[in-house]
DNA sequence: AGGCGTCTTGACGGGTCCTTGACGCCCGCC
DNA sequence: GGCGGGCGTCAAGGACCCGTCAAGACGCCT
């Protein structure tokens, strides 16, 4: 799911934080100390830090000062300490949620869940770009040759299936069931049609596709 | 600096809050129990809701159910109950942070800070300049040829909704839930009436729309 | 209570989009 | 060489959607 780095000098803890993890599907790298820490994060590239403040060597606050300025993932902190003055000190620091210890684990993973979720940082690239035209998925809008066109919503909705897909082949019968539903399976009239349609609105040179390619039985391919 | 929509039953808390948030720099609306919660949260725009979870009328998971599927902004829970039964489901459906009461005031603030923090929402200009007229999301005003013009709450709110999504299209359900309410997803009959009224105030020409296209079937989109 | 502005609701005309059928072409197969 | 299936193209009918207008309902302020 993601890459997680658990920073804590408590071997038992550690273990038990890498096992509960992988099993809800996330990789995990440890640390038990600071100077790790911050060697490990530049290095393995976590997706999210979970990090103790009470650590042998440095104090955690600053391991979260080493961190921040270039890792922009959530830091989930892990505290022995309940004084509200610690949790708004690390808050203000940079991190994201602040748990005392002990802590109930499957709280420890929903929080987990919870700041990982506001993160689609990078997405993707949300928008292809071929050399006559880009499509914008989240924009949903297409342009071709710079200028914007107006696409119906079943034309597009045939074409960000495609698009999606970048690459692959497209089966007829998928195709037909994600945009018309899963009556018209057999209908691959539509297809023609709205595949026609969208060459005559994308290609350069419609009736020979260079980027909606039809294989004969089977189905479509946007290659990009 | 935001705006803060607080959720809460209880009186003297609602006041404390009040005052505390507007020290802070925050503007502060109240709402005292779910429904009306659900309403302001649509009405008022706020960048971040405090929503106990013991309300008079609605469940807290209730209200967080029917924020979530349009409110994109943080929500804060607060709960006087401790189980972590009820801060993973609460977290799991939306939440971004659980706060136990009784909480420290300080550290409240730290995590609103943290969970605002992470939202670059409308990052830097929250003001729209066009040819003809320009958007001040901040101050709520627009003005036409330099003359402020008036608009209606609710018209408001349908621009303001498309103007924060510049240039991507917004589905005409997605617009009827955020200023109308999730009951409201069938009456594309308001858009049609409302999107009139805005062209009429805002367009230079409002038969040939050149900032508020309609994209037939899918929704409305503000090009600047 | 009255008046005003705002929101809701309904109806209508015009335009767009979806569906559907027919036709010709190309290819592989008999 | 003839044949059939799959594909591309075109056009027309009808359903659906949009813009527009106006009247009624509602809440708020005076």
């Amino acid at each position: 799911m993601s890459r997680v780095l658990v920073v804590d000098d408590d071997v038992q803890l550690l273990r038990a934080l890498r096992i509960t993890l992988r099993a809800a599907g996330h990789e995990v790298v440890t640390a038990p100390d600071g100077t790790t820490a911050l060697r490990e994060a530049a290095a393995a590239h976590p997706d999210v830090v979970v990090l103790d403040l009470g650590l042998p060597d440095l104090d955690g606050t600053e391991v979260l000062a080493g961190l921040r300025p270039w890792f922009t993932g959530p830091v989930l902190v892990l505290s022995a300490r309940a004084d509200s003055r610690d949790k708004v000190d690390a808050l203000d620091a940079g991190a994201d949620d602040y748990v005392t210890k002990p802590f109930d684990m499957d709280e420890l993973l929903a929080r987990l869940r919870a700041v990982v979720r506001r993160r689609p940082d990078t997405p993707g690239e949300p928008v292809v770009v071929t050399e006559h035209f880009t499509v914008d998925l989240a924009a949903r809008q297409v342009t071709v040759d710079g200028v914007p066109v107006r696409l119906t919503p079943t034309e597009w909705a045939l074409l960000s299936e495609l698009v999606r897909a970048s690459g692959r082949l497209v089966g007829q019968r998928q195709l037909l069931q994600s945009v018309w539903g899963p009556a018209y399976e057999t209908e691959t009239n539509y297809l023609r049609v709205y595949l026609a349609q969208l060459r005559r609105k994308l290609e350069p040179d419609p009736a020979h596709p260079r980027y909606l390619h039809t294989e004969p039985g089977m189905g479509y391919r946007f290659t990009p």
